[in-house]
RNA sequence: AGAGCCAGGCAAGAGGGUUGCCUGUAAGGGAGGAAAGUCCGGACACCAAGUGCCAGAAUGCUGGGUAAUACCCAGGAGUCGUAAGGCUACGGAAAGUGCAACAGAAAAUACACGGCCGAAAGGCAAAGGUGAAAAGGUGGGGUAAGAGCCCACCAGCAGGAAAGUGAUUUCCUGGCUUGGCAAACUCCAUUUGGUGCAAGUCCAAAAAGGGGAGGUUGGCACGCUAUUCCCGAGGUAGGACGCAUGAGAUGGUUAGUAAUAGCUAUCCUAGAGUAAUGACCCUCAAAACAGAAUCCGGCUUAUUGCCUGGCUCUCUAU
RNA sequence: UCCGCGGUGGCGCAAAGGUAGCGCGGGUGGCUGUUAACCACUAGGUUGUAGGUUCGAGUCCUGCCCGCGGAG
């Protein structure tokens, strides 16, 4: 019963995203990090800027984890932007900063975390 | 039945559902045996990259393989194991220099000390029990006492012969001896220029406004060629290429003990640039280590569950 | 991607291949009415790890682990 539910959700999410769309370069990361609005957790730091377009990155540090587990933290991330698009104010350019703490969340749990910080 | 050795192989997910990402016009394709460590070797690119010397570095039994190696294969020697088999940085100590604490008479020129013999002069290195190591070892003869002084066997050295491409092995002869450490300096032989794809090549905004003879790598020398020389050149932001058809993979076959090589058929099998290969659910199975960034060949390390073949020893039964 | 440096008591550092030490800190005792300072004594080390060379390794060699730093 709870698995249809979970699936249930996952069916009424989905829209393409191409990451090619919301890709960042490296100046428009530092600038995010140097003028953004920023809200914390244990497990993650996010950088808010009105920009011209809208914009995602991933900063994770090689002190974290093995390559293996970096990936994984990355692609769920990626996830959770995709899907909770729709929230999210148009033209706001993120970053999320992850830290030690985050390698042991599940999915749902990252997911709860990043939308309680992006409100 | 038990214990063990060697060679090689597969790779944890599979099926289903929903929804995504990268690449490609589309169809389609989309992590590994280690993609890792960056320890070696190349390809490729630039430094003018051509030669010689020095410095530095690396390798170190022999033969073969390879684009190349510190890798692989085969062999020798040593060593460990009852055996199948495993392991080895395995050149030179009469080229030279150096080192050896403590103990011990002495740590390498045996003139010393102690000892033996002898009336003495003198002769001797056997008997000194410490050490990791003590001047060939054991036994016999010999002598004043002794000693390769002589003999036998063993070990080592030199020369010769035979077998082998060679390391080496076997045999014969000789005079009897010249300790250890080169992962101490060093010597010998062989190899070696440097930097690395963020290498580098091409296109090229905005802003700015120019150099006269110069340029050499860790050092030196030589030579010649090439290059910059001109009015559109420079090459930042940005873009493109480098970038995936290759020392390619799989099957067959031939040569070779083998590594490997030749021939042949078929196939094209990830290609990003904050960086794709994912998320959730159901059933079975539960299983690790782990994620490509220029590309190959090795080595090393991490690691799960197995599978195949060959061989050795022990016990029991026949 | 590539290239360096380092790892020794709790902390900071020494140590020609020959008994692993120094300072601070800790503990005990002394001095003092008490504390600090001072004095004396004392504990604490598989020298990051696995091997090798050597009679003998913190030191020499090789593999691995961890930490720090640098270049573009």
């Amino acid at each position: 019963m709870e698995g249809q539910l979970l699936q249930e959700e996952g069916q009424k999410e989905g829209k393409g995203l191409p990451l090619s769309s919301v890709r960042l370069k490296k100046k428009e990361f530092e600038n995010i990090i140097k003028n953004g609005r920023k809200k914390f957790s244990d497990s993650l730091i996010v950088y808010f800027l009105k920009g011209e377009r809208d914009g995602f990155g991933i900063s994770i540090s090689k002190k974290i984890g093995k390559s293996v587990v970096r990936n994984k933290i990355k692609r769920r991330l990626r996830e959770i932007y995709r899907t909770n698009k729709e929230i999210i104010p148009k033209n706001m350019q993120i970053v999320v900063v992850v830290k030690n703490s985050a390698i042991s969340l599940e999915y749902k749990k990252l997911e709860d975390l990043f939308l309680s910080l992006v409100k």
